[in-house]
DNA sequence: TGTACATCAGTGAACGCGCGTTCACTGATGTAC
DNA sequence: TGTACATCAGTGAACGCGCGTTCACTGATGTAC
């Protein structure tokens, strides 16, 4: 039964791939081995070990392909956008119904946030670097403008904020069991952030 | 053994204190009963259906308790600030080093909230209440000068920034395994929210 | 106020279940000549 | 290019473990008279 090495690392890749989308819809401890191989069109876990040495490292893969993804996301989106409306194209896509209903393609720090705080040591790297490009992504578009150094460093400021206000924004979105609440969540923190660019 | 009436609400209320402490440090997932009823200081789990019909009627009074602590302390502090400087004292006191190291002790949405998604119909209810709470009394801190209808309905509108500001940032300090972004994140985002009220 | 009985908080052990991990096995793929 | 052997991806079953939940039991508390 052994397969070719095109194949194994085919399979290798749909593992990582569903995990990801996997983890984001029912969290990290709540998406058991058996179900990822499954989704990955596996038969049985048994063959997880081939591949993988342990869950977590699993895990660190599934992060980074997942903020690779957002981390690409953000830079198509902006790279279409005229130039000045990229921010409100970014922030618009973000806080949109859109991304709330899609968690498992959407933003892993807004999926998976608060379990971060307790991932291991590689996990907590790969979360960690990943913050670091999102911040660096999103302060390209704020104050698209002004590009000498001082302001550079004023833009990557802002970004924190900016990122804060979006993560927390869509996060809470989804707690909202009540949808005039959720969609105020939304409405209302895209405001507050694109106030600050007017 | 048994107990007297005293002892056994006393015995109750120690089991959701310590829990909602536990769940905000290690997620609901991540803490058992045993682990629970030990901190309580129960011997054995067996006496945990005693008091309650399940885990997740634990979670939802856990989180009642946890979000009415978050709200009081909110109110409390802004109370004792001076007026008008109120809402700088609250996002200084949710947005500090303090605040990130005190997971068991802070807010229930920066540590639980990505859990909160998948949370059963009761706790899911108990949590939006708790966020409308949280909004409201961000509100009655923001643009605290105007207090006439039409502002106040924009206050409970940037209220709804403010919050998504402050728990993203917080979260999102927790992730960094980095010091220097860590800090970053609590202090430009305070920054971000408190730039709004200059 | 005192006695007899019912209640029930907490103990301790067990239940079935799904978890992450391990392992013997199979047979197609890869390698050596 | 063809053959012989080694490798190893995936199967299927099992491992120990901790989970949430259940239950018989104990004996102090609460209730009835």
């Amino acid at each position: 039964m052994r397969k070719s090495r095109e194949e194994t690392a085919e399979t290798r890749k749909r593992i990582v791939a569903s995990s990801s989308r996997a983890f984001r819809e029912n969290g990290i401890d709540g998406t058991g081995l058996s179900e990822l191989m499954q989704a990955a069109g596996l038969e049985t876990q048994g063959g997880f070990y081939k591949h993988f040495a342990s869950k977590g490292q699993l895990v660190t893969e599934a992060m980074q392909a997942s903020l690779d993804e957002l981390i690409a996301g953000v830079e198509r989106r902006t790279a279409e956008a005229e130039p000045g409306a990229a921010i409100d194209v970014l922030v618009k896509g973000y806080l949109s119904k859109r991304h709330r209903e899609q968690v498992a393609d959407g933003c892993p720090l807004a999926a998976l946030g608060t379990e971060l705080r307790r991932a291991d040591e590689e996990t907590s790297q790969v979360a960690t670097d990943g913050l670091k490009r999102l911040v660096r992504a999103v302060a390209k578009q704020v104050d698209a403008k002004r590009v000498d150094a001082g302001s550079r460093r004023e833009a990557q400021k802002r970004a924190i904020g900016v990122v804060s206000a979006m993560v927390g924004g869509l996060m809470l979105s989804r707690i909202a069991n009540d949808a005039s609440l959720a969609d105020a969540f939304l409405r209302e923190t895209r405001e507050f952030i694109l106030q600050h660019h007017r």
